[in-house]
DNA sequence: CCCGATTGAGTTGTGCACAATTGAATTGTG
DNA sequence: CACAATTCAATTGTGCACAACTCAATCGGG
């Protein structure tokens, strides 16, 4: 029985490499995949706000709580400065957030929602359940994927 | 119950917004993680290599038959020539691939292995071995991970 | 209080992804 | 056969990711 990220034992005997990684077998490949199939399914919903996927996220996370700093913002998921400085100067440009240095500590910056920034949240809001829909699996299914893949997630970031 | 997607149902009393979008039931953000941390994962493992994940893949489809047209390789991958031009012209410059214009179709270019990069199989054997050891998941966790996202990919780029 | 170490955001450079376009080669149809 | 439609790889432009670095602000030990 393969135990799933690609090693192949048990091949068919008109294998090109005996062992060789193969593809089909990779759960990695499963991930990548499936996070860009994601990825461009949310995007014509996305595409109507203005907004790609990473700007979606750090859009939800300052509609939980608000205002952020980049840096927290960077662990809500897992990014850092190199890719929000300038995904978040895009945002600003887009007008749904304000960027202001800290008073108490200069080196911070505190990101802010701008009015528009909090209304596109009621926009945003059907969104999830137009991606539950297209996924064609039961929640039950969705909830332990989610479980599995975030052990998965710290099981690797553990190991470093 | 949640479904796995976001939608706030049963959110606590205290939620800043009651139908916001909620970053932690997301099960695309979760795939999103977990991609990316499998990727970091192998990055140095990869390095030993001179590969980054992308060009990985390609050579995993190379490994499993060979020459291949950059059309086919696109279709096993779900890259455009957009992706795979480039990747190719540097997967080209390490020496580890070659493209020829097809003789019998000079609109086709087809990838071939050189010896270094036929070669490059049996440094890269213990990879998914050494991924899998990482995950922190059992042989049939992996295995059925692998299958739900299969069909997930599959329903979400249906759905177009 | 001083100064070396640390923290925090930003910049630079590389390599994907992906949309849109280009231009050449081939195919299908009248 | 002619030629419009299609196929194919490559290019251009935008936006992540991420490593490596810069520079200013803050912290902490002596």
């Amino acid at each position: 029985m393969g135990y799933g990220f690609g090693v192949a034992n048990n091949v068919p005997p008109d294998a090109p490499r005996l062992d060789a990684p193969r593809l089909d077998r990779q759960v990695c490949f499963a991930m990548y995949s499936a996070s860009r199939a994601a990825t461009a399914a949310y995007r014509p919903m996305l595409d109507e706000l203005g907004l790609t996927y990473p700007q979606y996220l750090v859009m939800m996370v300052l509609w939980e709580d608000q205002p952020r700093g980049v840096r927290e913002l960077g662990e809500e998921l897992g990014l850092d400065s190199g890719t929000l400085s300038p995904l978040l100067k895009r945002l600003e440009s887009l007008g749904y957030v304000e960027r202001r240095r800290s008073a108490a500590d200069e080196r911070r910056v505190e990101v802010f929602l701008t009015e528009s920034g909090t209304a596109l949240s009621a926009r945003a809001t059907g969104i999830p359940q137009r991606l539950a829909d297209a996924a064609g699996l039961s929640a039950m299914e969705l909830d332990q994927l989610r479980e599995t893949l975030g052990r998965l997630t710290a099981a690797l970031q553990a190991g470093r």
